[in-house]
DNA sequence: AATTATATTTAGACTAGCCTAAATATTTAT
DNA sequence: ATAAATATTTAGGCTAGTCTAAATATAATT
């Protein structure tokens, strides 16, 4: 059995492995996780003798198939989680982050499957992030940045690539939300900033930083 | 802020004090909670020092009107927790206690308000055991063991004196439920056995175990 | 009242998870 | 190729929570 610690690295590691790549180094693991590179050193150790990270001195770590399988587990028990405190106990999208922290170290073997079916098997959390089914699967969908739509396009927002809750709760207060339908309609190259069409009845200019971490699927 | 293991040290002050009241034993501590009487020294000095029990040595403890508020919120989160597991997820009520155990701990100033809201409200638990308010009160509601019923007397089931699993399973083979209304129909002195008839159509002999575990309400 | 039994506390030690400071390996720049 | 900068590990230490064994206080028995 693992304890809250070991999960929260699997998840690290899994979360870095896939912006950065393999092999994940010790210091962006101490930063993810807010502690110290010596933390991070006896901490892979460990998981090194558990046989859920390829470890060398040196050479950063990898998750094994089995790490990875353990790690896919808890990013599927966030982000039901997630699902459950919004759709059932009303809290805004970015109010769930921490709770879902602690909710996803719950050991149970068949909790989170109960609590899957209960929501009716959600797809996608409410930050638009996939979630893995019981074998670790998870649908994969068609999506890119909002600063990469040109002028004239029309897409519905579907995800972000920022958790913070300053970020979220500006966005909703620009009620730019999951599902929204958009038209670019201008595109200032000098600061990358957009006009944009939110339907049916904002139009309102936002800045690159907001463009560049929403993920929309484009209307073909 | 409260570790988990403090937060059942509480708990478990709580359990003993309603009971054997007070003060509390450092040994019925040691068995409630599984450890050395040793370590219930040590944490029951660290609860001193918070001021959530009075304590003198060789004396036992007895918890402050802090350490009391504390212990029934924990109370009220544990059965809040067990209800939503048994009415929504379709857990039995046998099942539900160490999930609750864990669940009880998670930390977050409005999570059970929200869940007793979605719960609507229910002033029991799946084992009839009364949930606390915001504020602690908790609804008070006349009972009595089934073993003191007599021939004759009409009741309706409302709660159970033990938890364990096998107990509750047991329970529900005999399809001995809360809120079921039962008869009692002859009381065998010799063993304290009794006849019953369980509304609409069960008859059946139960044992002076289960009638001096299964709380009910008394037909006027 | 003295003795024995039981309950409780103290002493000392262990592990997990963290820390800082120092040592060492690797990478980058000159 | 050497030196400087950066990354990583090691060494040693801290706290929370647990343990066993030994010491001491309280309660029960004779
Ligand atoms: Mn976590
Ligand atoms: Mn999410
Ligand atoms: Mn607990
Ligand atoms: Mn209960």
């Amino acid at each position: 059995m693992l304890s809250t610690s070991e999960e929260n690295y699997l998840k690290a590691l899994y979360k870095i492995a896939q912006v950065k790549g393999n092999p994940v180094s010790t210091n962006d693991l101490a930063d993810e996780l807010s502690t110290s590179a010596a933390s991070v050193t006896d901490m892979i150790k460990k998981l090194f003798e558990k046989k859920l990270v390829d470890y060398q001195r040196y050479q950063g770590a990898v998750l094994t198939s089995e790490g990875g399988r353990l790690a896919t587990e808890l990013v599927r028990r966030h982000r039901l989680w997630e699902c459950f405190l919004v759709e059932k106990l009303g809290y805004g999208w970015d109010e769930v982050h921490d709770l879902a922290e602690q909710l996803e170290h719950i050991k149970s073997v068949d909790l989170v499957d109960r609590l899957e079916e209960y929501l009716q098997f959600p797809r996608f959390d409410p930050h638009g992030d996939p979630i893995p089914d019981r074998h670790g699967k998870f649908t994969i969908r068609s999506q890119q940045l909002l600063c990469n739509l040109s002028q004239g396009d029309r897409a519905e927002v579907v995800g972000v690539a920022l958790h913070d809750s300053q970020f979220l709760r500006f966005l909703g207060e620009m009620h730019l939300e999951i599902g929204c339908v958009l038209e670019v309609l201008e595109v200032f190259e000098y600061d990358s900033s957009m006009r944009i069409h939110i339907v049916p009845d904002t139009k309102t200019l936002i800045s690159s930083i907001l463009s560049k971490n929403i993920y929309v699927k484009k209307y073909s």
